[in-house]
This record gives structure tokens, C-alpha cells and sequence, in this order.
DNA sequence: CTTCAACCGATACGGTGTATTGATCAATAC
DNA sequence: GTATTGATCAATACACCGTATCGGTTGAAG
């Protein structure tokens, strides 16, 4: 049946116009919701109230989202501080925070090379805070800083979703992981690993990236000082 | 129309029984050729002459398997060495090695709690042949050291893959990347960032790695010196 | 007014992990 | 010896994925 008069459309206010940054946005708010898992294209676009055809005017593909996330979460990043030591840390210690902000980071961090422009930015702010250290230190530095707070964030959003599957109740590691171990250890096969869970030291998630980075800091500054 | 007489079906080798020992190693035979994409439970499951549902009496969910082509390559990872230093060295350059011959794992390490038996034995003799040091920075140390080959191996498996992505034939990484990080440090917003790419030290990937291992390593040690 | 081009939404395809169903076959109960 | 049950395993089915393709709509150009 022919409809002769269509009704105005009550009008909805009209959506702001489509463009990358809010599909990043969107995607990015799916991803911190539900977790990267979470984040179909198909998802994203019903989340912009759109099909998911459109998307591909201003991504060429779902990698290439990724990146614009990766991307965008770097814009948080923005190391500070008057000498190298302390850029360096805090180059560190803001990645480690964005993670937990966006635990999703911790899949996507590392993986692939990034050339986003706040990652640039990121790395530009780094290099010019370095100070007059020779470059022949300070690249190799600020790699190895980096490399070390992808694996040690990759670790910490492991363990702490280790332990949100384990029971939400439950807090400790050991408790989560206890029967597992505890069983595994009766065995006797991994004598010195069952000392150092049980007799070392119990360091909190905090401790243990920050004792690590001032390993490699020291290891830095050592090389810097001669 | 009914088959009277099947004839014998010629004697083909029978397949050895299948079990979660081959059920993995025909997962890390398709992850080491195209990927850990083309890790699929129907290929596998082809791969294997079998349905793909067959699996499930292996395996519990997708994931698992995940977890155990990780396990069965940290069979491969045996640290040695007569200090703790030299234990810690050829734990970080087995790691990588491993993951030269199964780059894979660059995409899975890191990412979720490992507790399998190979990996639990490495952990062990790690802990076992750091000799005399005390726990307290025996453990932090040995965490840092593999969140420091974590990241490093990522980032360096990433740029190999994009190296390859972008045409086989070129060799380095400037020139891959050349005509778009030209274009952008041509606009001078990121001028740090040009020079040291510039005039920075171009460094292998294996002197990268191994700078950084021994900035940590370094670090470590004074630590444990005082 | 016609024609063409660009756009854009819907449909479609080949894949995924896995739940469910249905068939086959061995062991047990009568 | 037959019937019944229970376990095993392959096939089908489902919901979802990323994205190629296509068909209709619309705006611009001649």
C-alpha cells in the first residue's frame, strides 16, 4: 500500500556528521567497555546508529582502526620532567596509566609499528627532553624503556584479568591460581619456583613496575655517567 | 542403491591416534607458515583429516590451544649459564630465538598468565641457577628481565612484519617507511624525532636488543653488588 | 530534461568458534 | 539372544565476523 502522506519525521536531532574521530571515539568507548573482543565494525557502526558499509569512507579497514585507537589513547600520553631519569619515568609511568585506563591497550601495544602522529609526538617529546645526552645513548634508552613497559604492562592487565575471571571476590593472585599451584608444587618438580612464590617477596603490582624500571634506569644512567 | 560388496579400503597408513600432542603441533605447523590468522580450529582440524568438533575432546575452547602452542615452545626455551647474569642473558636470547623460528608468539607472549609445565620448568631453573642472590631481587629482577624481552621481541617481530608488508625486496626499515616519515618530518613538527632518526645510530636489531638486555642487566647488578 | 557520476545502504559471501543434534556402536540387563 | 542404555563422534546449525559487490538514489553537468 502506498503511503500518499509520509508524516514529517519527528525531527531527531541530527546526529553530528560522521568522521573519524568520532568512529575512533565510538570504538574506543566499546573497546573500554567490553574489551577489544567487543569492537566488530558491525558493533560500531549500530553504535553510531549507521551500517557498517559506512565506516569504510574513512577507514580502509579494521586494522587500520586499530592503529586510530592505538593512536589516539597516545595523545594521553605526555611524558614530563627537567632531566632525562625523569622523562623516562614518566614516559613509563603514563603508558602504564593509559593502560589502565584502557586495558585493552595491553593487546595492541607493541604489535605493531606505530606512526600515528601523537605517537610521533610522544616520541619527538621524549627525544627533546633528553636533554644534551648523546644519541647514541639515548635511542637505544628510550627503545629499551619502551620495550620494558610493553611487557610489563602486557603482564599486569594479564594478571589482573586473570584474577577478574577467577571469581571477582577473589583479590590475591596465589588465592585465584592457589589449587592449581599448590597441587603443581605438591609435586615437588619445581622446587625452586615453589621457594620463591612462597617463601619471596609479595610485591604489589606498583612495586614490581617500578622496581624493574629503576633497574633499567640505573643500567642507563651507568652507561650516561661514563 | 545399496553397496553390496564395500570393497577393502586400500590399506592406508592409519593415522596415528590423535591426541594434544598433535593436535598443537599441527597448530604450530599452520601458525609458523601463514600465521597465527590461518590458526583456525576447521584448518587445523583439516590439517589433521578430522572434524572440526573432534578438537573439543582436546581441547576445552580455542584459547587453550593458544595456551599450549605457548607452553610447547617454552620447551625450547633453556637457559644456561654459570651466573646469575649469564642465566639471565640466555633466558632473554633463547626467548627471542624462539620466537625467530615462530614469530607467532610475539603475538601471544606476555598475554596471558602462563602457568603450563614448559614454562613453569623455565621459570624453575631460571630461579634454580641465579645461585645465592637474595629473593628480593631475584624475583623483581627475573620479572623485569622478561618484560624487557617481551616488548622487545614485539617490537621487534612488528618491524619485520612491516618490512616484509611493504615489499619484499627492501631491506631497511628508513626506506620502507621512507617516502611517508620524509613527508612528515619534512613539516618540522617533530624535529627531535627527525634528528635522531637522521643522525641517530642505526642500529641492528640484534645490537638493539642486546644494548637494552645489558642497560637492564646492568642495573640489575647494582643492585645486587650493594 | 537528460545523462552521467558519485555516493551509500542493503545484500551477499566465505569464513569463524562452538552448541546441538543425530547416528553409530559397545556394553549391560533381562 | 535380544533389548536397552550409554557413550562416542561426525554432521548440521547458529550467530557473528570482515568486507566485496551491487542496485537504487541523488546531485551535478551538458
Amino acid at each position: 500500500m502506498v503511503v500518499w502522506e509520509r508524516p514529517e519525521p519527528p525531527d531527531r536531532p541530527v546526529p553530528a556528521p560522521l568522521n573519524r574521530a568520532r568512529l575512533v571515539r565510538a570504538a574506543i568507548q566499546l573497546a573500554d567497555a567490553d574489551g577489544l573482543d567487543a569492537v566488530s565494525l558491525r558493533k560500531v557502526a549500530a553504535a553510531l546508529d549507521v551500517g557498517p558499509m559506512r565506516l569504510y569512507g574513512y577507514i580502509a579497514t579494521k586494522e587500520e582502526l586499530l592503529d586510530l585507537m592505538l593512536d589516539t589513547v597516545y595523545a594521553e600520553i605526555q611524558p614530563t620532567g627537567d632531566d632525562w631519569r625523569q622523562v623516562l619515568r614518566s614516559l613509563a609511568e603514563a603508558t602504564r596509566q593509559a593502560a589502565h585506563q584502557h586495558e585493552w591497550l595491553a593487546d595492541l601495544i607493541g604489535g605493531r609499528p606505530q606512526l600515528g602522529p601523537n605517537t610521533l609526538a610522544t616520541g619527538n617529546a621524549v627525544l627533546a627532553a633528553m636533554g644534551s645526552v648523546d644519541l647514541d645513548t639515548v635511542v637505544p634508552a628510550v627503545a629499551a624503556v619502551r620495550a620494558y613497559v610493553v611487557g610489563a604492562v602486557r603482564r599486569e592487565i594479564a594478571e589482573r584479568r586473570a584474577e577478574r575471571a577467577s571469581g571477582m571476590d577473589i583479590k590475591q593472585f596465589q588465592t585465584a591460581y592457589g589449587p592449581y599451584l599448590e597441587r603443581t608444587f605438591a609435586t615437588g618438580r619445581f622446587p625452586a619456583l615453589a621457594m620463591a612464590v612462597r617463601s619471596g617477596p609479595h610485591l604489589s603490582a606498583d612495586e614490581t613496575f617500578r622496581i624493574g624500571l629503576e633497574f633499567l634506569l640505573d643500567g642507563i644512567e651507568a652507561r650516561i655517567s661514563n
